[in-house]
DNA sequence: CGTCTATTTGAATGTACTCAAAAGCGGTGG
DNA sequence: CCACCGCTTTTGAGTACATTCAAATAGACG
C-alpha cells in the first residue's frame, strides 16, 4: 500500500534539508493508521510508547481530574503531532487521554524508533528540537493568555489562532480548552452576538 | 579571571557526553555577570539577543499587559536557563522582563553563539534538544494545572514542586505565578494556617 | 531611623460555576 | 431515509470563588 508521505516530509523539510535515504529511514518508521470518531489513540494509565502525526480529520488530547472534569490540552488537526510528551519522553503511564474526534487518518511513531533516529541521523535531533522549541513557545504564550486574559479575551484570542480546528470541535470541547463550563462560553457567545448587533 | 563553569558543565553533562575540547569552545562563549537587586537583564520591548542561566541568587521572568498587571512567566535559581524564548528563537522585541529578585551571578550565551554552537558541534544539538523538552513537558503540566486546579490547590502545588525557590520571593511575585491577586494569596494562607491549627 | 513596599484585613463587587430544565442538532439504527 | 435517542447548547436562578478598593500594620532596604 503506497501510503502518502508528502505532507510529514514537507513538515520534516521546513527546518533541515534531508536527502532522500534519510526521508526513507524516516518513512520507513512510520505506521499509517485511521480511527474512527472516539477512537483511543492513548488511554491515560496506558504506556506511552507512541507519537502521533495527524493528516486528516481531528485529534484531542485531554486529562480527566479526579472529579471526572475534562482539560484539553490540545487539539491536532492536519501536519500537527500529538502526544502525552512528559509520559512519552520519561517512559510513564499515560497521564493523558488522546481520541479521535471525527474520522481520522494519522501517522504513529514509536519511542524506540525515534531515539534509533537521533542515533543515526543527527539531523532529526536538529528538526526535534526546532519542534520542542516551537512547543515551548506555544505552551508559554498559553500559560500567559491563561494568567492575564479573560475567559472571554481567552476566546476571542482562541477564534483568531485557530480558524482551522474551529470547524472540527464543539463548543463545549472549546470551554474545556479555555478552562471554562461550557455554559459560560455559551454566555460568552451570546454577549458577543449582542454586541455585533449593537456595532450595526 | 577564573570563572567557575562546574555548576553548568554538570548540567550539561546529565543529558549528553562532551568531551574537554568540545566543553571548552562551550565555555568560552558564555559571558560571566552579575546582577543588583532589580537590575535588568531584558527588558520587553528590547531586543532579545541572549540566554541567560542562573549561578546564584534569583531571576525574574514577567509579563505586563495593558493594565499594568505583571504575570510572573518563571522564577530562575541556580542552573535554570531562562529567557523570551518565544522572541529570541524568532528575534522579535522581548514581550517579557527579565530583572534580579536579588543580586545574583549569570551566565550570558548569544543566540549567534548558540546556533554556532549547532552547527560546529551536533552534541549541543541533542542537549538542547532534550531541554527543550523538558521545558515543553513542564510548561504542559503548568497549563494542566491553571486549567483544573483552584488557586490554593495551584499554591500548595508551587510550595511542593518548588522549595528552592520559596527563599527568594516574596508573596506579591508567588501571588503573580499563580495568576491570583496578593490578596487572595494572603487569604489563602491565612486559611491553610487555620486549617493546620484545626488538625491538632 | 525613615521611607517605601509588602502583607493583612474587611467590605462591596464581579466573574465564573453549579444545578436544573428546555430546546436544538446530529448520528445511528431500523 | 426517517425517526428517535442522546448529547450539545441555551437559558436562568442561586452560589462560590476571586477581585477591587481602602486602610491599617508589618517589614525591609538604603
Amino acid at each position: 500500500m503506497a501510503v502518502d508521505f508528502q505532507a510529514i516530509i514537507a513538515n520534516l523539510s521546513r527546518h533541515t534539508e534531508f536527502n532522500p535515504a534519510e526521508l526513507a529511514q524516516f518513512t520507513s518508521q512510520l505506521t499509517w493508521r485511521q480511527a474512527a470518531r472516539r477512537d483511543c489513540l492513548l488511554r491515560a494509565g496506558q504506556p506511552t510508547r507512541k507519537i502521533f502525526y495527524g493528516l486528516s480529520g481531528a485529534l484531542r488530547a485531554f486529562y480527566v481530574d479526579k472529579t471526572g472534569r475534562e482539560s484539553t490540552i490540545m487539539f491536532a488537526v492536519a501536519d500537527w503531532w500529538v502526544t502525552d510528551m512528559y509520559c512519552f519522553v520519561n517512559a510513564q503511564p499515560a497521564m493523558l487521554t488522546i481520541e479521535a474526534i471525527e474520522y481520522s487518518h494519522y501517522l504513529e511513531l514509536t519511542k524506540s524508533s525515534l531515539e534509533q533516529l537521533y542515533l543515526t541521523v543527527p539531523k532529526f535531533e536538529r528538526c526535534f528540537r526546532i519542534l520542542f522549541q516551537n512547543a515551548y513557545t506555544r505552551e508559554q504564550l498559553r500559560v500567559i493568555e491563561n494568567l492575564s486574559l479573560t475567559a472571554e479575551e481567552r476566546y476571542l484570542q482562541f477564534l483568531k489562532k485557530y480558524p482551522q480546528i474551529l470547524p472540527h470541535v464543539t463548543q463545549k470541547q472549546i470551554a474545556s480548552y479555555l478552562g471554562i463550563t461550557p455554559e459560560f462560553l455559551s454566555l460568552i457567545r451570546k454577549n458577543q452576538r449582542q454586541k455585533s448587533i449593537a456595532q450595526k
